[in-house]
DNA sequence: GCCGTTTTCGGCCCGACTGTTTTCAGTCG
């Protein structure tokens, strides 16, 4: 059993502890245990195989959570879970995705009207049984009856990627505000998680009505859920909430600490602001006397997080794992940067399922201030994509010699493949021809569904290949679209560590794989990361920055990616490998 | 259910908004 499964397992006895009403510490334990299990960065079995450690050493995991991840890896199912289930029907839970339907209504409504489904609800919403319900009334049956359909499609996160074309828009839009002193965007968005499920944009002004009507226009607008005196909310047609908070100026950094989060994050650092008689709000850092509580912070960031001892520690690694103790040791990553980024070592040209030639794809990358790319078109294998055997490879590598003599000074192209890791292991082009390419990928499109094993061994067997260099989007997952391969990537992470070999974090929004975690446990294992763009068109190699950030998320310095290097370290690092 | 620089028991972040109430519970972030 995977650390992610065992994750989910706590999530769901969460979520049915909380429509149960149980102790809401009881249900964070849970939540907080299936963080640190999805977060740890190396498998459960693999400290339950190890006498010398123990489970109960991981923060969040007392002797209860440890003896059930033990049950879970023995068994592969919860007794607990099991029970919980049969008690509460799945379509009772799936009420409490309403907006507005929390664990105690909900209840409420399965054991007064028996409601088991959303269907059921709407029928019972459609005959005005809710209404008459103690605590319900007719704006809380609409306001339900309007919320099955969003319920129905909850969890639609967007990608990073369109949550920041909104927010251009957003900003753009409340901009006209003459009144507007500060604005910036908060949430998961400015922490740059792979995916966001609504904004939060926060605003100094003394004019708090001018901003929400401005707010309240914005074009893409469908409801107003709430509107008070410092916070509304909308909703857009696509079904995106937007928050918007308007704060006066001394409590701008507090307020940008507060909806930035994560949530997580945010419980630890007012934890910590208890233990020193401080207490943190979005209106500021507060001493807490007898009388009344004193401002002491609260203008910008680094005030807050000043008051408490602390570095402003990067949005990108506020989720509560292990920022807190590398600030407590003055050890927080200098994380990459966009300008660090000196090459693009993945992308394909019309010779396969590119859009440009050779020429044009290094012309893009020159504007582009790369230093050095790598043409990288499929193997054979892949038909659908026009994937090249191996004369047309070495023709391509021809034209590309003839092509270096008129690239500009200081640019570099180098004669790659991404070749197919055949179902049966083997690679997809003989040994004689990949020795001859200045930089192999190797990845998996076909055979995704193997069994983990099959699909394990078959990728570690290619890292083996004293040819490879990288293996490409490692796990195959499409953010909302496809799961990854049931690979064992810590197995991966042995192999590439084992044998000199790079991984990729490809920079596609939609694919942004490796995820956070999966980075940092690379990262662990002193493993080079490439940030790719895998670009089919030249207008693409600008993904690159989607991988930036990602890379951010995972703590990823300069140093821990390899296409950072100059031209001749660059260089240097392919003939150590 | 977890945790410990006041603690092995008694805490566990904190405030805004809505709807249904007549002073507040539920929900949300």
């Amino acid at each position: 059993m995977t650390n992610s499964e065992i994750a989910v397992v706590f999530e769901q006895v969460a979520d049915l502890l909380e429509f149960k009403n149980a102790n809401p510490f009881r249900i964070r334990a849970y939540r907080n245990g299936a963080r640190a299990i999805r977060d740890l960065g190396e498998p459960v079995t693999a400290i339950l195989a190890d006498d010398t450690r123990k489970l109960t050493d991981i923060k969040g995991i007392g002797k209860d959570l440890a003896e059930k991840c033990a049950i879970l890896v023995d068994t592969g199912e919860l007794p607990m879970l099991n029970e919980l289930q049969s008690e509460i029907p799945e379509g009772a839970l799936a009420m409490m995705r309403i907006p507005g339907l929390g664990p105690k209504r909900a209840a409420i409504l399965f054991n007064e009207l028996e409601v088991t489904s959303l269907g059921e609800l709407k029928l019972a919403c459609e005959r005005g049984s809710i209404r008459a319900l103690k605590g319900f009334g007719e704006k809380t049956e609409a306001s339900i009856l309007k919320g099955i359909a969003i319920a129905a499609s909850a969890d639609k996160r967007i990608y990073w990627q369109q949550a920041d074309q909104i927010a251009a828009q957003l900003l753009q839009h409340l901009g006209d505000c003459p009144s507007i002193e500060k604005m910036e965007m908060a949430g998961s968005y400015r922490r740059r998680r792979e995916t966001v499920g609504d904004l939060d944009v926060l605003v100094v002004s003394e004019d708090v009505a001018e901003v929400m009507d401005r707010f309240g226009e914005f074009p893409k607008l469908t409801d107003v859920l709430a509107r008070g005196d410092t916070k509304m909310s909308i909703r857009l047609r696509s079904g995106l909430q937007i928050d918007l908070r308007v704060v006066p100026a001394k409590s701008f950094g507090a307020a940008l600490q507060y909806f930035t989060g994560s949530k997580d994050h945010n419980v630890e650092l007012r934890g910590r602001a208890k233990q020193r008689n401080l207490k943190i709000n979005e209106y500021g850092v507060f001493c807490i006397n007898t009388d009344e509580d004193e401002y002491i912070a609260g203008a910008t960031e680094e005030e807050v997080y000043a008051a408490l001892n602390l570095p402003v520690i990067p949005p990108e690694l506020r989720e509560a794992r292990q920022e807190f103790a590398a600030a407590d040791a003055n050890d927080l990553p200098p994380l990459i940067e966009m300008e660090d980024i000196r090459g693009d070592l993945h992308m394909h040209t019309n010779a396969t399922d590119g859009k440009h030639t050779l020429a044009e794809m290094c012309e893009a990358a020159h504007a582009r201030g790369l230093e050095y790319i790598a043409i990288t078109d499929h193997s054979k294998r892949v038909t659908i994509a026009n994937g090249l055997e191996a004369d047309r490879l070495l023709a391509q590598w021809e034209e590309l010699d003839a092509l270096r003599k008129s690239l500009p000074d200081g640019f570099h192209a180098i004669k790659g493949i991404e070749c197919d890791i055949l179902e049966s292991g083997e690679l997809d082009l003989p040994d004689d021809v990949l020795a001859q390419a200045d930089w192999v990928i190797v990845s998996v499109h076909f055979g995704q569904h193997q069994t983990s094993e099959q699909i394990t061994s078959r990728i570690c067997g290619a890292l083996a290949n004293p040819h490879t260099h990288i293996l490409a989007h490692p796990t195959g997952r499409l953010i909302n679209r496809r799961n990854p391969y049931a690979v064992d990537m810590d197995a991966v992470f042995a192999a590439a560590a084992d044998h000199g070999k790079m991984l990729e974090l490809n920079a596609n929004p939609a694919r942004l794989d490796l995820n956070d975690v999966h980075l940092a446990a690379a990262k662990s294992h002193g493993i080079p990361i490439v940030i790719s763009t895998d670009a089919h068109a030249a207008d693409q190699l600008d993904l690159m920055r989607f991988g930036v950030m990602q890379a951010r998320r995972g703590g990823l310095t300069k140093a821990d990616v390899a296409n950072t290097r100059s031209w001749d370290e660059f260089q240097k690092l392919l003939q150590n490998g």
